[in-house]
DNA sequence: ATCTGTTATACGTCGAACGCATGAAAATCT
DNA sequence: AGATTTTCATGCGTTCGACGTATAACAGAT
């Protein structure tokens, strides 16, 4: 069964018999054994390259997280249930990651000195089974079935621009005169449309022509410092930026939508000890998470 | 792994062996192996009787957990997805179990000719994993975690009485004289008091001295039927009774709370095609749930 | 005290799995 | 198109691990 997983990742039996320091014979056979006693074949095999069964492809996947789990659920085994120990992969947003979550996962690993924290900067959801992850934290949305979601707060989200781009303009606290200005757009939330919110109730909806359309938080904050254009931004990143005067607020009764942040991980039966206190400790140190994300 | 299953179940290494066809050097050496590879002990062995060490028993419960799945799923994995096979290990409550979900069981036996099910009576929610259930029948509030609940619908509770009971007395249709009346309650859900509530929000609770109180609703049906006493009770229990004079509504106008059902079963991240083909035909069979349950 | 049940150890045997060597087939390169 | 390289499958001899039998050690019950 490791050995099957090996060959699917490997791409080949005798990449795979090298990596686990066997010979292709061994790896040839111990495949065949395993595909007799289940009397189905689980890979396609021709001289170059394999391709794995639709039963072969579901018999990767399960065994892939089957194997992860139960070694760590082994290691874990000898411990006291408060002695948390091993490796833990997260993943994050780069935005939050950089700044706002190192704090907490400073925190977390005071507390448990025995915890290694692989910290993985990416801005989409993985493959919890495949890359090995433990947990991820989710910014927007949740719509993944399968997955745990744990509410840790939400970002406010405002319009700024830089003083010298709103110079001479009259009546920006208005949304309406927002469309006479350029834009910087923020890709997987806005690009060609923006929604704002007054504080109780009304709705606004304003069609923009973005100059820059980026991923990044930090381009576009350093964008609209450099008076491209407008934006709308996570309020925690140009809070800074706001009371030194090097931007300034538009429009400031209205927000756009606050974007719940959450924390997700696969379900399953068991859990490690390490990703229970992870998910307990990010839970405390956002505690309603309103301050702590837009403080 | 298997082999400490069995010694866990078996509660001696000879029985295991006995059990598994071997001979109980064997198993102890087995035994040794594991242990030695996990270097910590999983059972304290006397001479007479075995006792699982803390780590010993939940490797019991994760590895027993872990080889029912994996048969289960190694089984389903040469069918096509839609081909559903296998045994089917299901406990209802005694009330739905002999009447009720009888028409949804035969409909899915009709659509799924290869599926054996094992239809388990039982009012108690299950030890799934120790007893290899795949998904119960709960009645009222689910507070268990680490369970999926779908919600099926829910049970209208009304209050009856025989004629006889009932005769000479007036002033039924207000529940401040049911006080006077002799009662038969129904153990999990009610003993000594009784709330109802009026179509829309009023409530009113009640005082009672059960003559009888069972955990059956057939036999406070029987009871009741008898002229014991005035009893709440599922509506459709008491439907033809009601139809044929041998039973009266009491208040009609007011209701006991209605009781959800739900189907419930163990979060995993496979579930075998049998489960999910159940769960689905149960729902669909339900639909809404009110007339289901009620009608 | 004996007996009956338990688990651990010693030893000889057997078989499964391994590595080496080889064969067959197909894709790529020349 | 032929040569080459890479792939997976197979046959053979060996080795090492796991098994069963037999036995010892031990504890509770009779």
């Amino acid at each position: 069964m490791q050995t099957f997983v090996r060959i699917v990742e490997a791409g080949s039996l005798s990449a795979a018999a090298a990596q686990m320091n066997a010979t292709q014979p061994t790896i040839s056979r111990r495949l065949q054994a395993l595909e007799r006693s289940l009397r189905l074949t689980l890979l396609h095999r021709s001289t170059h390259g394999l391709q794995p069964t639709e039963a072969g492809a579901r018999y990767y996947a399960r065994a892939k997280e089957l194997l992860l789990s139960w070694s760590e659920f082994e290691s874990d085994l000898g411990r006291a249930v408060d002695e948390v120990h091993g490796t833990l992969r997260v993943v994050v947003p780069h935005a939050f990651g950089q700044h706002k979550l190192v704090g907490p996962l400073v925190a977390f690993l005071a507390a448990h000195p025995h915890v290694t924290v692989e910290w993985l900067l990416h801005d989409t959801t993985p493959n919890f089974i495949e890359e090995g992850i433990d947990c991820a934290i989710h910014v927007g949305d949740v719509d993944i079935p399968s997955v745990v979601a744990i509410r840790l707060g939400e970002v406010l989200r405002i319009v700024v621009a830089s003083p010298t781009l709103v110079a001479g303009r009259e009546g920006l606290d208005q949304p309406e005169k927002l469309v006479d200005l350029p834009w910087v757009a923020l890709a997987p939330y806005y690009r060609h449309e923006v929604r704002l919110r007054r504080r109780h109730g009304e709705e606004y909806g304003l069609a923009i022509q973005p100059r820059i359309v980026t991923d990044s938080l930090y381009a576009l904050r350093s964008a609209v410092l450099r008076g491209i254009g407008a934006a709308i931004t996570s309020a925690w990143v140009v809070r800074d930026d706001l009371t030194s005067g090097a931007l300034v607020q538009l429009v400031p009764d209205w927000q756009a939508p606050a974007i719940p942040v959450h924390l997700i991980y696969p379900y399953a039966r068991f859990y490690p000890a390490k990703l229970r206190r992870f998910v307990d400790a990010m839970r405390d140190s956002m505690d309603g998470g309103q301050d702590f994300f837009n403080g």
